[in-house]
DNA sequence: CTCTTGCGGTCGACATTGTCGACCGTCTGT
DNA sequence: ACAGACGGTCGACAATGTCGACCGCAAGAG
């Protein structure tokens, strides 16, 4: 049986079409936006709703998604063995450079941030967890882009999105840099995805050498750089917490 | 069609499966486990893993939940109404007592942790977010069984499990504490979970005197009590955070 | 080295199951 | 009072998911 189960599959797209919308979404926007009769995406949502995935205002009758969601998310957190083993070493790593530290996966087409250190200082500072930042223009997703043939599949040859002056969004020069991050062996982003910040990434991969993720770090364009480079001695940190990590995988399976 | 749909339930099943046990499971642990036969449960986890919702490991075949539920986890964070509008006040109210606050809701048999704020010192602490806690022994907890019927339903008539001496074992002796926390407005657990924490909590409610959730400050026994009771400035704290809190959300809809 | 055992995965027949579109009661705004 | 749109229900139909036997493979036992 070959086939995905149709029904599944709806209630995924009804999933993320509620995560997508920042309002809750009525029974009908639900079903024309999916294109489906009102009554099979009733079903959908009351099954959904009973398992907890979704849930019903009670005034306006309108769908949001479900507290078992976030619940099953922290699962997915406790579970991922990549983010346990990076735990103690990006802590260290943070402390180290004195700035934020991500951890993240190559998810769809972009960079699922599993595990954030805040910097530490006493800013306040909002956790990322569970977002995602896009590919071409992040240490984490270039340095992923470098290494991973999914995920420079998932990016396509289209023309990508600018977010700032310094973005790359012709994929040939993308493949360019990534180039350069091979040879290297880590990525740097300066002002490509956000004014003023400055990020350090490298890959962490399995013991069959399969990239299975990345860490950077990122911080003010003032800190992380000198004379519009990033410092060196951040990327000797950075990429020596990759391969420690990466060593600690390997370990872990024997 | 007042039936659930089948298959999405057993998704459902299967998704918690995968949550509940640490490790990853195989196919035939997750067909057996269910009692689904093996060709059922394979087209189930092929479809949630093409949904992202369940990652399989290449080498070991086996299955364990997927980045997609992490994301869709934080998307309901962010449309979370009663946690949008209590960020500031939960701010505030950490500031103010010097401890740890969280926001919870009723979920299952438990309270979702739906924001934490980590006490404002400089050690190290783990984020809760996500996670649960009992009904029956924290304060969160027990002012929502106070004041919900159905968290109350929730419960049942059996002994509850005991963490510490001090829990309540007896859903009679929960009853009376329930009686004396509407009595007075507010509910405490001072080590009924965990040794030498002691928490302070009280109810949210929207403008309909819905109880929808709640805070609590929690910290050590020496800081949180005096003389064998909490400190009531400390109460004093939390219910006008809660007031604040309900009172936002009130005006929050017109 | 071979045989056995268990694994994940596939296949095709069957009938259960989800789907569809018309219909109902209600609420809102006109 | 009306009209429209809403969420929700119903029952017929067939598309759909389910089942259990089967396949190839890898690991472990003999």
């Amino acid at each position: 049986m070959p086939g995905p189960i149709q029904s599944l599959s709806r209630a995924a797209a009804i999933l993320r079409l509620l995560a997508g919308g920042e309002r809750r979404l009525g029974l009908s926007e639900v079903a024309t936006a999916l294109d489906l009769a009102k009554g099979t995406a009733h079903g959908i949502l009351r099954t959904l709703q009973q398992e907890g995935f979704v849930e019903q205002d009670a005034e306006s009758g309108k769908y949001q998604l479900g507290a078992e969601l976030l619940r099953l998310g922290q699962s997915y957190l406790d579970v991922h063995e990549l983010r346990a083993r990076a735990l103690v070493w990006a802590d260290d790593l943070a402390r180290a450079s004195g700035e934020t530290v991500y951890l993240g996966v190559l998810h769809q087409r972009g960079v699922l941030i599993v595990h954030h250190v805040f910097r530490p200082d006493d800013t306040r500072q909002v956790l990322e967890v569970g977002s995602m930042q896009p590919l071409h223009s992040t240490a984490l997703g270039k340095v992923l882009l470098a290494y991973d043939p999914v995920a420079r599949g998932e990016l396509g040859e289209e023309p990508l999105e600018a977010y700032t002056l310094r973005t790359l969004t012709d994929p040939a020069d993308v493949d360019a840099e990534c180039a350069l991050i091979r040879e290297r062996g880590w990525s740097d982003s300066v002002e490509e995805t956000w004014e003023g910040v400055a990020s350090i990434g490298a890959l962490i991969q399995d013991r069959r050498r399969n990239p299975v993720g990345a860490v950077c770090i990122s911080g003010a364009v003032e800190t992380v750089c000198e004379d519009g480079f990033v410092k060196p001695s951040l990327v000797a940190s950075v990429r020596s917490a990759a391969r420690a990590i990466s060593r600690d995988l390997g370990a872990g399976r024997f």
